[in-house]
DNA sequence: CGCAATAATGGTCAGCGTGTCCACTAATTG
DNA sequence: CAATTAGTGGACACGCTGACCATTATTGCG
């Protein structure tokens, strides 16, 4: 059943998602603001509030839309660190930091970061991990010290995810294994 | 050699400190400004536009001034980490994410930040670790690791560091000896 | 077609923290 | 005393916010 009225307009979101990721390339998202997504996105401001209730919440969905049409979570653990690290050193960064920082003040935000992207995110990198690690309690535990070595890259010391990283993390699920 | 002219008052010093950590236990430090530091603290807000260039390197200033009074580091990695683990769920959890989360903006404060406050938490934790651990290399990759699921717990899932945290540390330590 | 319903636009408005300037007072050295 | 540095309190324009409102656009349904 589709429900009477105007629909939700894709383009809206398209430009959107585009003007958020690029606002968040320059400068590292310094200048993101509501203001500064609807000037660049050809976009009313009214529109952000009626379909968002939180700029984190648009950034979310731009790393989300764009996450799901180029990483890839089918194969081995190191072609998935592989694809994911390319993806954060590539374009994802600036966002991840973003939202990290606005899940910091934002306490509900940081409730729908978790159950909604760091969930998905969470899962397929368990799943990576539990197809070369047969002890299930292993796996999870590895599984977060992967995660949280890739936070503290992204967010903390600032590093890239280089070869040596993907090297480092493989050892961990062999070292356990 | 004393400089001239009015000597930088440690009362303001003290004032300030003591009304950010007072924000960020309300509310997690939504409402720490310049103007409600300056308010609380009975301080000109020039003043602190004068002494600290950005208002997390008051936070910095504030966690490093309580830190150095209440962290112990000379004993075991197991009472280290203990005694980290209340400081961090005790008081300084909130600061730390602030502080996180302003790193991400400014790049220049985040160089500020790895620098003087985390430059000095990290070697307290390589030392630490390097008491239990003879192996250089593998010392430096644990105290990365130790760091990065202390972060991790903090800032992006937010759970306490509880005795089980401790002992998978721990774990993580006798793992690789 | 006309009506109800929902989306999107563009404009206005007060609120509030920021950054910066200024004149003035306070404290210390020489 | 003069010079120097610290702290105060008031003022100002600027920019983003969040919340309005009227108007227009696009769809489903009777």
């Amino acid at each position: 059943m589709t429900r009477a009225g105007r629909p939700l307009s894709v383009v809206v979101e398209h430009a959107v998602y585009t003007e958020t990721l690029r606002l968040l390339a320059d400068e590292s998202g310094t200048a993101l603001h509501r203001q500064s997504i609807a000037d660049g996105a050809q976009v009313s401001r009214q529109t952000l509030y009626n379909r968002w209730p939180t700029v984190g919440d648009i950034v979310l969905d731009a790393l989300s839309d764009r996450a799901a049409r180029s990483i890839d979570s089918s194969g081995t653990l190191r072609a998935y660190l592989v694809d994911l690290a390319a993806a954060i050193d590539g374009w994802a960064r600036p966002g991840l930091r973003w939202v990290l920082a606005a899940a910091q003040h934002d306490t509900n935000f940081a409730e729908r970061f978790r159950s909604t992207f760091l969930g998905m995110r969470h899962t397929a990198m368990h799943t990576a991990v539990t197809s070369e690690l047969s002890d299930r309690e292993a796996a999870r535990r590895t599984a977060d010290l992967i995660a949280a070595s890739l936070w503290y890259n992204v967010a903390i010391v600032d590093r890239p995810l280089d070869a040596a990283w993907i090297d480092e993390m493989c050892g961990l699920v062999e070292a356990t294994s």
